[in-house]
DNA sequence: CTAGGGTTAG
C-alpha cells in the first residue's frame, strides 16, 4: 500500500471516505494518513471539518497521539474551524499522553470560545484523570457535575467512573454505582457490567463475577466477547480449565466468535501450566479460523518456553514474529532476558540487553530487575550495583523487588552492612508507604538471616 | 464508520 492509493481513492472513489477505507482495507501506515491531511490542506475548496476530524481520528485509533495533536494545531494556523469533537479528540489525545492538565487547559480554552462542553468531554476529561491514577478526582468530578447539574450522565460516564473505581480496587464501590444505574433511568449495558465482572475476576473472586454474569444476562443484557474474555481468563487463573473450556463452548453457541484477545488468554494459560505444546496448538486453531496472532500472542509463546528453559525454542519464536514484520517489545524481550538471566547465560543477557537499547527500545523496572538478579547470581556484585545506579540515572524507579534482589544479592556477597545501609535509605524514601506490610518484612528477615 | 467507556503477554 502506499499514499497515492490512499489520495486517489480519497479525490476519485465514489462511495464516501470513510475510516474502513483508511484503516482496514489496506492495513495503511500513519505516514500514509499524513500524506492524506496534506493533500486535504492543500485542496479547493477546503474539505470541511468533518472531514479532517473523520481524518484525524483515524490517527488517533493507530495511537498517534502526539501526530493527532500537532495535525489539529496545522489545521487552527490554515483557519480551519475548531468544534466540540476536535476539541474531545484533542482532550483524550492530552489525557493518553499522560497530560490531563493540558485536557483541563482545552476545557477553558472551550469555555472562554463559548463552546458548551459535551458529555464525550467531561467523560473524556473523566478517563484522564482515571488513567492518571487519579481516581478520586475523578470521582470528584463525577460528583461535582451531578451536583451542580452540568449534565446528565449516560451509560459511558457512569462506565467511566465504574472502571476507576475498579482500577483502585474499589470493586464494591463500583457495584453500588452499578447497582444505582439498575435502579434508575440509565440501565447498565454490557460494558459497565464487564468492568466490573472483569474486576471481580481480578480480585479473585471468580465466583462472585459469574453471578453477576448471570445477573446481567437474566436482565437481558447478552454478553460479548470481552466479558466472555474477562471470565475465561478468571476461570484459567486460577485453575479452573474445565470450566474455562465450557465457557468457551457456551459463548460461540451463543454465537459470540473468540477473538485474538480470547486466544492469548488461552495461550498464555496453557504457557503458564508449562504446556507449550498446546499453547502452539491453540495458535494453529487461531490461524486456521483466520486470526493472526499479534506480539501478546507471540511475547506469551516465548515466555512459555523460556519458564521451561528451552531458550533455543524461545529464540525461534522471535525469530518467527520478527519474520512477520511483528516488532517484539519490551515485554517480548523482558522474558527472554529473564531466560538467559536463569539459566546463567549472563553475556547473552548483557548483550540483548545492548542490543535492545541500540533499537531505541526502553528497559523497565522489570529488564533492570532481571539483569541485577543475574549479575548477582553470576557473581557481579560490582556490575550489578553499577546498573542499580545506571538505572536511577536513566529515570527508572527501583520497585520493591529491586530493592529485595539488591538487598539478597548485597548479603550473600559478604556485603551485609551496604545491604543495611540500602535499606535505611529505602527506609528514609518512605517506600513502605507504596509497598506493603509483606514486602518490608521480607527486607527485615532477608537482612537478619545474612547480618 | 467526525468525539468519550470494558478484555489478552513480562
Amino acid at each position: 500500500m502506499n499514499c497515492t492509493r490512499i489520495g486517489l481513492r480519497y479525490y476519485y472513489s465514489t462511495s464516501p471516505f470513510n475510516q474502513r477505507t483508511l484503516l482496514f482495507k489496506n492495513a495503511p501506515k500513519v505516514d500514509d494518513a499524513l500524506q492524506v491531511f496534506d493533500e486535504m490542506l492543500q485542496r479547493q475548496p477546503p474539505p470541511s471539518i468533518f472531514q479532517f476530524t473523520q481524518l484525524i481520528s483515524v490517527i488517533v485509533k493507530m495511537k498517534q497521539y502526539s501526530t493527532a495533536l500537532k495535525l489539529f494545531k496545522q489545521m487552527r494556523l490554515m483557519g480551519v474551524p475548531v468544534s466540540i469533537p476536535t476539541m474531545n479528540i484533542s482532550i483524550n489525545c492530552y489525557c493518553r499522553l499522560n497530560q490531563v492538565a493540558y485536557g483541563f487547559a482545552l476545557l477553558a480554552t472551550l469555555f472562554k470560545q463559548g463552546f458548551s462542553p459535551s458529555l464525550a468531554t467531561y467523560s473524556t476529561l473523566i478517563h484522564g484523570l482515571v488513567l492518571a491514577d487519579r481516581v478520586f478526582e475523578a470521582v470528584e468530578l463525577f460528583k461535582k457535575l451531578l451536583r451542580d447539574k452540568l449534565c446528565d450522565p449516560d451509560q459511558v460516564m457512569y462506565g467511566t467512573v465504574i472502571n476507576g473505581l475498579c482500577k483502585v480496587g474499589h470493586t464494591s464501590k463500583a457495584i453500588e454505582l452499578l447497582t444505582f444505574m439498575e435502579s434508575g433511568s440509565c440501565k447498565p449495558c454490557v460494558e459497565q457490567y464487564s468492568v466490573v465482572i472483569d474486576s471481580l475476576c481480578k480480585d479473585k473472586m471468580v465466583d462472585h463475577a459469574l453471578e453477576l454474569f448471570a445477573k446481567m444476562t437474566g436482565k437481558g443484557v447478552l454478553a460479548d466477547v470481552i466479558t466472555y474474555n474477562s471470565l475465561i481468563h478468571g476461570l484459567c487463573n486460577f485453575g479452573r480449565e474445565t470450566e474455562a473450556a465450557k465457557m468457551l463452548r457456551n459463548m460461540e453457541e451463543e454465537g459470540v466468535s473468540p477473538t485474538v484477545a480470547t486466544f492469548n488468554i488461552l495461550v498464555n494459560s496453557f504457557c503458564k501450566q508449562g504446556s507449550v505444546k498446546d499453547a502452539e496448538l491453540a495458535v494453529q486453531e487461531m490461524v486456521r479460523r483466520g486470526l493472526c496472532p499479534n506480539v501478546i500472542t507471540y511475547s506469551a509463546l516465548i515466555d512459555g518456553y523460556c519458564l521451561r528453559g528451552e531458550i533455543d525454542e524461545a529464540e525461534k519464536v522471535l525469530n518467527g514474529m520478527t519474520e512477520k514484520d511483528l516488532a517484539p517489545n519490551i515485554i517480548t524481550y523482558n522474558s527472554l532476558i529473564n531466560g538467559y538471566c536463569k539459566k546463567k547465560q549472563i553475556d547473552k543477557a548483557r548483550h540483548l540487553f545492548q542490543e535492545i537499547q541500540d533499537k531505541g527500545l526502553i528497559p523497565d523496572v522489570i529488564t533492570y530487575n532481571s539483569m541485577l538478579q543475574g549479575l548477582f547470581e553470576s557473581g557481579n556484585p560490582a556490575a550489578a550495583r553499577e546498573l542499580f545506579n545506571e538505572m536511577q540515572a536513566k529515570g527508572q524507579a527501583p520497585n520493591i523487588y529491586t530493592y529485595r534482589i539488591l538487598l539478597h544479592g548485597m548479603c550473600k556477597n559478604s556485603q551485609c552492612s551496604d545491604a543495611l545501609a540500602l535499606f535505611r535509605s529505602v527506609e528514609s524514601k518512605e517506600l513502605m508507604v507504596v509497598t506493603n506490610a509483606g514486602s518490608l518484612t521480607w527486607l527485615w528477615i532477608c537482612l537478619t538471616n545474612f547480618y
